[in-house]
DNA sequence: GCCAACGTTGGC
DNA sequence: GCCAACGTTGGC
C-alpha cells in the first residue's frame, strides 16, 4: 500500500465532483515526474486530493481503482489512472498547516508545489489524517 | 494580477 | 551538451 497526493484545481475538477461522479479518469498529467509517479500506483493505493489555487487545502481521500494506462486524451506517451472517492476529510488540512508542521513542511507538495502527483510516506499520511480529524 | 520557481525548447 | 528564452503553475 502506497500513499499519494493528487493536485487539482477545484474550479476545473474538485473533490466534490469526484464524490458526485463516483469515479473519474485522472488524465491530463503532462509532467514526466508526475507521470512516473502515476505509473507506480497500485490498485487500492490511497490518495489525498489537494485543491490548488482555491482553498489550498487537502480536502479528501480517494483510492486507485485502475492502474496506469494510456491517457485517452493524447497519442503521446502519457498515462492516466482511475480514481474513486473514499471520504472527505472532516476538517480540510490547509497548506499553512502543512508548512507549519516540522515534518510535513518537507513533503513534495510543499517543497515543489508544481508537481501534480507526489508520493507520501505512511507517517506523513497518518499525520495529515490526524490534522484532518479523520479516520480511514 | 504579479512574480518566483520550475520545466521545456531550441539555437549554438 | 549547454544555457538563454520562453511558457506554465501556483502562492501570495
Amino acid at each position: 500500500m502506497q500513499y499519494w497526493i493528487l493536485k487539482s484545481e477545484p474550479d476545473v475538477y474538485s473533490f466534490q465532483d469526484l464524490q458526485r461522479d463516483k469515479k473519474t479518469v485522472w488524465e491530463g498529467v503532462r509532467n514526466y515526474q508526475a507521470r512516473n509517479n502515476l505509473r507506480e500506483m497500485e490498485l487500492g493505493d490511497t490518495v489525498f486530493i489537494y485543491h490548488s489555487n482555491i482553498g489550498k487545502e487537502i480536502v479528501g481521500i480517494g483510492k486507485v481503482v485502475k492502474t496506469a494506462y494510456q491517457d485517452p486524451k493524447t497519442k503521446e506517451d502519457w498515462s492516466a489512472v482511475d480514481i474513486a472517492p473514499v471520504k472527505a476529510l472532516k476538517t480540510p488540512v490547509t497548506l499553512e498547516q502543512l508548512k507549519s508542521d516540522a515534518v510535513l513542511k518537507n513533503i513534495s507538495l510543499v517543497k515543489n508545489s508544481r508537481l501534480s502527483v507526489s508520493p507520501l510516506s505512511k507517517k506523513d499520511f497518518d499525520k495529515i489524517l490526524q490534522l484532518g480529524q479523520t479516520n480511514l
